[in-house]
DNA sequence: AGGGCAATGGACTCATTGGTCCAGTGAAGT
DNA sequence: ACTTCACTGGACCAATGAGTCCATTGCCCT
């Protein structure tokens, strides 16, 4: 949508929807969330949507994606951009559990919006991806960071390794779904940053508390 | 339902039934799986879907649910009741590769339906749930027979690291399926049980050919 | 052979939902 | 003040999809 065309109202009344939808997909999935129950959550009315999203649902949920992919990212500084040391992983570990544990619900907005994205919107899932793509390169950074001041081996494949870390945290997450705690991701993520840790140089700290 | 009156032939239209519902559920999800597709994929009626599932839609996906639970685990015979040595965990890693990859679709049939059950049915999330369940402690229990014949370490936590292995292959299949390539399953799997080895004790082989 | 019930076919109903349309309202700029 | 256009309200439409109902077929058992 051209933001040529718009007040600071309608800005607003915008960003209000998506946030809503966000929430409600988040809680009851693509499928789950109707126009309807967004228009009534947002009060606001059904022309309203087709004029900030004139492509419908379709285009909402994509502006959705983009927004919930930029707050994850976000919710990650300022660490995200650090990871230089042990330290720093684990705040920022910290940090991303309390970020989900602050959601209320023991899901991922990009992670569970992947799984539907593939089989409902071709660029909806291209959308995703980049969001994806962007995390783990934010993650291999650290490791790389990590390399080059000599923390860890520099045989270590950081890009396999910030990998093996997203899918810790969102493979943690599905199971922490039906267990309603948080257990199973930080058993994840506990396990996969010993892996981290474990490529350390034999000369520098190997081994953190838990 | 009740098996008392149904005949060879009933069941087999019902088998069937629930089969192409498992995959039109793994291609298009649940909210994509209509009662018309499925009746126009298995040539059957309205009437018959209603008649051997007379709790509609929510039954069928229960059912199959349940099939597809059994059937992965099945897929994972006979490794999966060994994994008393590495080489055991290395066949079985493959076998579960290929099982994926014979889906032709990078997603785990158990947990994509995970993810949207927690947002439909709560009966049908707790079935999904007692399936990983299982899963997960026929992977502790072949870790318990490692650690009990002294191939890896006394202290090692069988249940966190089975959990670990799992939220690998769930969160490997979430990043697998954008890049419609298995590397980041592979991935995953890789570094979590490089992460089994290290737990090996030091007289013991503690690396495999990768 | 034939009675009975499982199995099947398919039209029909009703609720939901994405999307359209047009008529009002209000605020920003001249 | 007034004009204009973004903004808003809500009735309306068409498609879809879950679930119902009843009539018919055909297999199993005696």
């Amino acid at each position: 949508m051209d933001d040529t065309k718009i007040t600071a109202r309608g800005r607003a009344t915008r960003q209000r929807i998506i946030e809503a939808t966000g929430e409600q997909i988040l809680a009851s999935g693509i499928g789950g969330t109707t126009l309807d129950t967004v228009r009534a959550a947002t009060l606001t009315s059904k022309s309203q949507l087709f004029h900030y999203f004139p492509g419908g649902k379709t285009e909402l949920v994509r502006e959705v994606a983009l927004w919930e992919g930029q707050q994850l990212l976000a919710a990650q500084e300022p660490e995200i951009h650090d990871l230089s040391t042990y330290e720093s992983w684990e705040r920022w570990r910290a940090g991303l559990v309390d970020y989900y544990i602050g959601l209320g619900r023991w899901a991922c907005p990009i992670g569970s919006l992947a799984t539907q994205a593939a089989m409902l919107d071709p660029e909806l899932e291209a959308t995703i991806a980049a969001s994806m793509r962007q995390w783990r390169d934010a993650l291999a950074s650290g490791i790389e960071r990590m390399r080059a001041s000599g923390l860890v081996d520099p045989a270590a494949d950081a890009r396999k390794l910030a990998v093996s870390i997203l899918a810790a945290i969102q493979g943690g997450l599905v199971l922490s779904q039906p267990e309603r705690a948080a257990w199973p991701l930080e058993a994840a993520l506990d396990t996969v940053l010993d892996a981290l840790h474990r490529v350390a140089l034999p000369s520098s700290a190997s081994s953190l508390p838990r």
